[in-house]
DNA sequence: GACAAGTACGTGCATATGCACCTATATGAG
DNA sequence: CTCATATAGGTGCATATGCACGTACTTGTC
């Protein structure tokens, strides 16, 4: 009988590349493309995450904390502390909004938006590195398959 | 024109949910999924993580540090911090090989043994909920897809 | 046996992640 | 206006992640 992901697993022996879950399944992947994408990006001293914090408010910008955070499908107190070394080197401002003192206006500084140019270059040679090896077309399936799964993990 | 995921990406508007990176795809879903499974396990003081090396452990002990790294598509010294909080719970015990004191004999304690039959009970609870919204099948699918991203992103 | 080279593993650091809990500000009911 | 409530955000903690570097041990060479 085939294995299943009802039920309770068992010890019994697996395929060494039979992963049964899909949070441990989904987790490795993340942690092999996050490296091969952080070794491209090594040479500007930015990570994966901040690189897509940049990228990300470079689009939304002037935005606050909460709406920069679910533009990302990350946590509000997650992304505060993603801040703090964009801020720190001077990438990213936050100001505070007239029409209300608790919203933030988060914004890229001129050093954040040559940073962004400089590392785009980087994150494409890590994209065509991905995507030679696992096929430009199957990456674009696989994004569509995660962004719906990223939808049923919410309910 | 369509998006392309080659060459660099521009600030242009973006449908919310097109995302074309493969590392904030898999980022983002990782995310998610894995907090939708944390929340199952909440109950049983373990992570998902946690959840994981005990699960890879009880079907390979006595394994080395190395080998349980490999087996779980994780750096061998994040494997060597993620096993500290289960020592110190009581769940692991770390012994030395007798052919070569370099080596370290990993396994579960009964207690590590015990508390894995309790937590694959809230895992099968977080596996159907997720495969429940996603479909089984297609859930299957993600992780063949994500298992070959794995060898994709080694290249 | 001495020692260079290789192997297995640990540690310190910085960032990543999110929960629990906190403060500050705004808003609506009376 | 007052105050309960709601909203935006920050902080401390524990774990997660992996690089750089260090230690302990083994093995091959002489």
């Amino acid at each position: 009988m085939a294995s299943s992901t009802r039920g309770q697993p068992s010890d019994a022996p697996l395929a060494p590349s039979e992963i049964l879950c899909n949070c441990l399944a989904v987790r490795q992947a993340a942690r092999q493309i996050t490296q091969l994408y952080d070794e491209e990006l090594a040479g500007t001293g930015l990570r994966s995450t901040q690189y897509a914090v940049l990228s990300r408010l470079a689009r939304i910008a002037p935005a606050t904390v909460q709406d920069l955070a679910e533009a990302l499908v990350m946590d509000r107190t997650t992304l505060a502390h993603n801040l703090k070394p964009l801020e720190r080197e001077g990438l990213v401002v936050m100001g505070v909004a007239e029409h209300d003192r608790r919203v933030r206006q988060l914004r890229l500084t001129p050093a954040g938006t040559a940073k962004l140019k400089e590392a785009r270059v980087a994150w494409a040679r890590a994209q065509a590195r991905f995507e030679d090896a696992y096929g430009a077309d199957d990456a674009a399936e696989l994004r569509r398959k995660l962004a719906r799964a990223v939808e049923a993990a919410r309910t």
